[in-house]
DNA sequence: CACCAATCTTGACAGCGGTAAGTTAGGGGC
DNA sequence: GCCCCTAACTTACCGCTGTCAAGATTGGTG
């Protein structure tokens, strides 16, 4: 403690005292704003004050941190959707929130849903941390929470939840990813019709979903 | 020339003559041997049997490399679709075969499917290698063209093609991104219910985005 | 007040993508 | 048949990265 009262900004303790944290959080806006391939320990460690190799004192890994960093993408993610949820009580009105809640989130926060989502050693990763699978399992399960209480309503047919749950987080998983990859465009342009705003289109295809899901004789 | 007649394997000519190629199809091994991460261009070099720098003389760069490699897998990813649709005749199973083929292709070459898709800096690749941006519109017409067909016969209704194009891609793919990741292990573990086989969901999903675009008087 | 253990720094390493300069050899013009 | 031009390839090098080992610093505990 070197009693340095002003200059919140500079650090001057030896100690960092919060460098856990300070790293997980300047890692996500170092993430949106380098993009992942960009995204260096190093970088990351002068930003927020530190050597660089400061890092391994609290990872033991690049990868354990980037790991971190997605559960707390994971936790944004279910904030996104349980707002959602809470601003509406129509069941369609509330999937249909839902699902653009979850594309707004992919789309506005790309590299952090690349990195949750888009990793081929992701599994691997899911063992070593638990802490990741709980979070992506706590997040699915807002999706099939709302869909049981539409099916209890009677509002859904009967069948497997997990079931519906998986085609309804393929659906707005693969618009994020099309959407954020510049796929859509492509598919405006290539075809003969146009595909209006990405927004109408998003929300045609969870109707379109939700239709194949819905219960014959409701309304 | 060193005049070394026997040994077919090992390369002895100074000029490789077909280096290109080679580079491009040594690479697909090693992206799916290795995964993306532990892709090397030194190791690709390596194993083709040409110094590290070689490559430049036919990329300008990794990314030109790999935007080859990812044209090559939309190729491949044609051809799977192609088949699934020559196979069958009824319209609900094309559609049915050409998703699973799709989710099979991408499950089957999670490394390379990842590469053509999962990369946030994919969109400025498309305006720099207009191959691509090709390949990935030739394989997407695939899909639409046979919506349309479906659509002309009556059997799905009025809409937007490029629409209905869109959500249907968008499911397959977050079908095979949520199988390589995993997080479909994930829905069977962690909500109450039982998803069955991934080929069991992968079909109920198919069928009931199918049911949201059906022509209400159609069987 | 002394010491311990956690935290952070410094310095080093191999391996990576990429560049520059030199080497080899295939092929067209003579 | 020979020469030479140019594309293809090699070697040597650069800066940067992730990672590790060893040492410096300190807050907290006894």
């Amino acid at each position: 403690m070197k009693s340095c009262p002003v200059s919140s900004l500079i650090k001057r303790t030896y100690h960092h005292g919060d460098l856990r944290n300070a790293l997980v959080s300047e890692a996500l806006k170092l993430l949106e704003e380098e993009g992942a391939a960009d995204f260096t320990l190093r970088d990351l460690a002068s930003r927020v004050g530190v050597s660089h190799a400061a890092p391994y004192s609290h990872f033991e890994d690049k990868t354990a941190l980037l790991a971190a960093v997605a559960v707390e993408g994971f936790h944004k993610l279910g904030a996104y959707l349980e707002k959602a949820v809470q601003e509406h009580s129509d069941p369609t009105e509330q999937y249909v929130r839902m699902g653009e809640a979850y594309v707004r989130f992919g789309t506005e926060n790309p590299a952090l849903y690349n990195l949750m989502f888009a990793s081929e050693e992701l599994p691997e990763q899911r063992d070593k941390f638990p802490e990741l699978n709980e979070a992506g399992s706590a997040a699915f399960g807002l999706l099939t929470g709302m869909l049981g209480r539409m099916q209890q309503s009677g509002f859904l047919r009967e069948g497997n939840l997990d079931g519906f749950g998986f085609a309804v987080w393929a659906l707005v998983h693969g618009l994020v990813s099309l959407i954020t990859t510049g796929h859509v465009e492509c598919a405006g342009d290539c075809a003969d019709a146009e595909i209006g705003t990405t927004e109408e289109a998003i929300r045609a295809s969870l109707l379109g979903m939700l239709h194949g899901l819905k219960n014959p004789t409701a309304a």
